[in-house]
DNA sequence: ATTTAGTATATGTATGCACATATTGTGTTT
DNA sequence: AAACACAATATGTGCATACATATACTAAAT
């Protein structure tokens, strides 16, 4: 059937999702090993090995060693969002940025945040707030806390001209983090910064984000009325 | 230096990772090339090839044939977001999970959903509305449109008995979706499904999905006041 | 019966080699 | 100067082979 002249990893990889697609192989099901699957489509094992993994990467095989590789039950599991630069994410629909700086001060956070960033009782961190405009309009409110003892340099920048989102990509070493979405309605601070009514149902993304054990910054971006995240499964 | 007996390839994407945010390859600057790395760190071509490609996948390297590998000047950070089947995330908090239909039924569905479904005029669709529970408290409200020409099955079975999102994900193939998130205020038939004051804020998580070019289905699923939705990057 | 040890098996990884492919740069022809 | 051909180069991929590792299963020891 599906074993003339294969070469590519990217055809096995095609072949493969086929089957899953046509449900030729059914969810919960084992698929032939590796190499059988070589023999069948007349390739190497390692180029069919390249190519599940890429499949298992997306989350439809469940691959583990010794046992085999089976089709994921609920498919539809991973949806990946990239979380661009806010400047990034507004010039690439061709509008202007632009960003007012509304505070920045050392000051003890709210106890959440001061849990995560595993701060003790005297300690204060860096609160940035801000505000990002498309075209002058309010884009999004960016409330954040910086942990100084893990970036201290953030206490000397300027963030009136350098804003924080894009600084501590650009300065922070790279991280894990946490993410979570949220739905509140304005109260009158935001409501007047986004300019909508108060009450209105906004979007919030909340981050936090470690390097290793050292916690780097907590950021609640809270977006303007009627703002939408799109993203691709 | 890093040199001394490597064999992974993690071992070698841990080093690239750690000269990256040790800055010791800038963002924008191109790194050594393969055979060179390869050399270096004493290990195959192909090693280093496995590493990079991975580094390169996180979106911290950018990658070019003949031209070479540099770190990425904007790193875009990824969060990988799973979307579990709504009765599993209910249980794996273990609460119990109930179910109610609310109406099915084929109607002309709404012009957003008819073009992303590529129906004609005349044209209907199943529209499926239910309300999942979370020990007996209401947890999503969940609003449907089954494309009967891709699913005709959809049509004969007892979404009384089985919801359709578990349905769906074990009968539908699929291939590619999309994603998006908003915020609304909850208006008076929402208020009262899901047991909230009119005007809360409530978090919406829209998703389509196609297998191929045909569309499968598109739902609304309207979570109760103050869900937060929790991923990890 | 329960624990322990051993074995078989499917995936995971490393390597050397060869060739493919994209892209830049260079040089030659018009 | 413009067009074209060609070589050089970095990454991309395929393959055969060998060994590593996790884990299910089985048999032996307690």
């Amino acid at each position: 059937m599906s074993s003339s002249e294969v070469k590519s990893w990217r055809k096995v990889q095609e072949i493969v999702l086929e089957k899953i697609s046509a449900r030729q192989w059914m969810p919960g099901e084992f698929i032939p090993n590796e190499a059988d699957l070589a023999l069948e489509l007349g390739c190497a094992r390692t180029t069919v090995n390249r190519a599940l993994r890429a499949v298992a990467e997306t989350g439809l095989l469940d691959r583990r060693r010794k046992v085999g590789t089976k089709v994921t039950t609920n498919p539809i599991r991973k949806a990946t969002i990239s979380i661009p630069i806010i400047r990034q994410e507004i010039e690439d629909k061709n509008q202007a940025h632009s960003y007012t700086l509304i505070e920045k001060g050392k000051y003890f956070p709210p106890l959440d945040v001061k849990a995560q960033m595993g701060l003790k009782g005297n300690q204060k961190a860096l609160r940035i707030e801000a505000v990002h405009y498309a075209n002058n309009r309010p884009y999004v409110y960016e409330d954040r806390w910086i942990n100084l003892s893990t970036v201290p340099k953030a206490e000397n920048i300027d963030f009136e001209i350098e804003n924080a989102n894009e600084w501590l990509i650009q300065n922070a070493p790279l991280s894990r983090g946490n993410f979570s979405f949220y739905s509140i309605n304005a109260d009158k601070k935001i409501s007047k910064i986004l300019g909508t009514s108060e009450g209105n149902a906004l979007l919030i993304a909340k981050r936090m984000t470690w390097n290793g054990f050292d916690a780097i910054t907590s950021v609640k971006l809270i977006y303007h009325f009627g703002y939408e995240m799109v993203t691709a499964i």
